[in-house]
DNA sequence: TTGACATAGTTGCACATAACAACTTAGTAA
DNA sequence: TTACTAAGTTGTTATGTGCAACTATGTCAA
């Protein structure tokens, strides 16, 4: 916190900023959501693919996160996603206009839910299937490491905890959420033991109805509290490598 | 990150600070590092208790880190702690003096290793024990809930990880090990259970030398991989409440 | 109407590991 | 030499997961 005989004003401040790292499930692969970098003279890294996001505006934003979940809606037209903070970047030379510093959020949203804000197309953006530990692609500044960050996050959390479920709509069926579990994680999950596991940690009630289609109809479930990740005691491994 | 069209100069900044929370054990407590506010009249929460920190110095300090490890040696001397971003928390509102934003680190460390910097002497410091989720007492700035936040978090890395043997110095017993495990945990760790789980994950070696004292000489062992923490497969908890 | 198909959902066994408790070992000290 | 203390080991039990085979219930085409 500030120390005390500086007049707070005093010397120079970094700048401050805050990006969102936005995923979701499309066509059964995870995808994260990146903008293009202008391309004016004095812009750093133009024309490259970036995480979503910009400065803090002290008027606007009351908080970090209202400021995160401003530039989500700006993206993707979503207002309440699971949003999380990732944690944050910050040096002299991670940007070449001076030291700034960034706060770094992270969200997930199923893929139904995105209707872009018309208002907010001066920028272009793209969808980008995640690969193994990136997209296979040099991001803007540091952008690269901080994507990676947040895969790595994301794939640690879908070992012991149930946000993968965010990436669903509010019913889903039990074979649907081992279906996107799976996708985050990069491997196939067990039918019996997610089944009892997601049951027996309370994970998910179930809501009215069934989804039909070709085979036998599937019972609807719903977060029990959506609220709030749910935390599994253990985790599910496959015995052998 | 920067939109295009302005002048990054052109609207005003948050202040950005960074603090740091500092855990060790003393007297078989967990104990956290606390510095007195001074007494100033344009001084925000005069005298009270509050997390060790400032502004960020873009002269000094290259990246967040660097200044998160200046802080941390100012107060204890220590230069290579086990030290992890906790997270940052930025509002208009938790700073009277205006929008600030501040990048939370937390260190851990043996107690024998502290020894404040003679030379920085000028705010004094504290040693609080920590008690359930706090330390009983209100702090300054939002620092009451960070410190929470840093708490929470110890102890559940605590469940999975090689974190606590931080609070160690660099060779120890099996059963000093295990005593600092409970004391982040607030729960007794069961002996077996605990060295065969420790051993088997490839968390310590054998170290030349045994403790001896009154009894049965202990053989002393080191971390394997001091640099990084190292995860067990699954968490110990007793089997029944 | 019926039988093939597909996916939902269940059951049962094998195996690994953790919790718990009782035990043995190896030193000090009176 | 014996009591004491803490280190370290062993064995038993319970639990839960991985795996695989099985049953249930719908659609759809012949």
């Amino acid at each position: 916190m500030p120390k005390s005989p500086h007049s707070s004003q005093a010397f120079p401040r970094p700048f401050t900023t805050v990006d969102v790292v936005i995923f979701t499930v499309i066509d059964d692969q995870l995808h994260v959501l990146l903008v293009k970098r202008p391309t004016g003279e004095a812009e750093p890294y133009p024309g490259m693919w970036a995480l979503p996001g910009g400065y803090v505006d002290i008027e606007r934003d009351k908080d970090l996160e209202a400021c995160a979940l401003h530039k989500l809606q700006e993206k993707t037209g979503v207002k309440s996603p699971y949003l999380e903070q990732l944690g944050s970047w910050g040096s002299a030379s991670r940007d070449p206009r001076g030291w700034t510093a960034t706060h770094v959020y992270f969200a997930i949203l199923p893929h139904a839910a995105i209707k872009p804000d018309p208002d907010s197309h001066a920028t272009e953006i793209g969808w980008f299937p995640v690969k193994g530990d990136g997209i296979g692609r040099k991001l803007a500044f540091d952008h690269t490491a901080i994507l990676e960050t947040a895969i790595t996050r994301l794939r640690s959390k879908a070992e012991y905890t149930s946000l993968p479920a965010y990436l669903l709509t509010e019913t889903f069926t039990l074979s649907e959420l081992q279906h996107v579990f799976a996708v985050v994680l990069g491997r196939p999950v067990d039918k019996s033991g997610f089944r009892t596991r997601v049951l027996s940690a309370g994970l998910v009630e179930e809501a009215d109805g069934v989804k039909t289609g070709a085979s036998r109809p599937a019972q609807l479930y719903r977060l029990k509290s959506p609220k709030n990740l749910t935390f599994f005691p253990r985790t599910f491994n496959p015995r052998k490598e």
